[in-house]
DNA sequence: CAAGATTGAGAACTCAATCTTC
DNA sequence: GAAGATTGAGTTCTCAATCTTG
């Protein structure tokens, strides 16, 4: 109803009291940090970013090997203009190839090649030793339990659509 | 010492068990999901970058609200090149400058100007409510400082640093 | 030569606009 | 008209190369 705005119309912000500082600087830090430490260890291994690679591990873990584009950009926490770009750029490279539907001419699927599949299978190693290394052997099984929990109350509050995926260990 | 290695050179990876997947999954979509937000919320509302924001909050809490650029990068958590462009961004629209060190002639000082302090003051309060409304409104006081805990031990293993800043609640 | 900082090229991301199909 | 998807313009980021000073 604002009664009695100020001039700027902004009422004075709940500031972060110090208890909460304490805790959301290194938390913003870490939020800056790692997922930057991820994309430089996939960009220096295998020529490929951390959306890219999210991307190309959902397309490997689906039926068929294939999604609708609007799947996959939900599956790799990503926008459809984001990914379509992306897998633009993985069709020149020749690890993903895109296809009519041929039920609904609306959606383009996004199937991942054979050549796709062998470069998932030989980033993935050194990306999941990465993500041990960086997060997992820092922390215990109980704190990582809990790290899990709270991300998912964060994620519902962001109006977070589905989960996420991540390359299981596969059958030989 | 590497006998009897794989023609790829690789051991098998230890992939990651379903607890862990349980865990990783959804605090990886927390990961890419909330600086997106919390960027687009302010280039929305002050066109201005998460990155941006941080390197002008830096400087409106140093000593004569200035740096040296190889302090302030550390600060915003980012790399000389990328506060170097984002610096230039900041300074052709007139809420930083650069200065030369008199007594260093390899240190450049940035200094937020008077209209990049006002900037500041008009956009912090928007960026702080988003950060409640995103994150600590979700979580209670006590699960807020175990994020924070975690967060500092994850941030140790990146060889993180120094710590990063927030915009306390200023005297008027 | 190492530290501090910048530059330019190339790649990626965002946003708004567009196109097609249901 | 809305859903699914793409495009292009503009901006930002990364990486390697460079320049200057201590």
């Amino acid at each position: 109803v604002d009664h009695n705005a100020t001039p700027t119309a902004e009422h004075e912000p709940r500031w972060l009291d110090d208890a909460e500082l304490d805790a959301w600087i290194p938390f913003s830090a870490m939020l800056m940090a790692l997922p930057s430490a991820l994309d430089t260890q996939l960009k220096r291994d295998a020529d490929l970013s951390l959306f890219g690679y999210m991307a190309m591990a959902g397309l490997s873990e689906a039926p068929g090997r294939r999604l609708a584009m609007s799947e996959l950009a939900v599956l790799a926490n990503g926008s459809p203009s984001r990914l379509s770009h992306a897998v633009s750029s993985l069709e020149r490279r020749g690890w993903v190839r895109r296809s009519p539907c041929p039920s609904n001419a609306r959606i383009t699927y996004a199937t991942l090649t054979d050549a796709g599949y062998e470069k998932i299978l030989a980033t993935a190693p050194a990306h999941v030793e990465t993500v041990r290394r960086l997060v997992l052997d820092s922390i215990t099984p109980h704190q990582l339990h809990t790290l899990g929990a709270l991300s998912e109350q964060i994620l519902a509050t962001l109006g977070h659509p589905g989960a996420a995926l991540w390359p299981r260990k596969r059958a030989e």
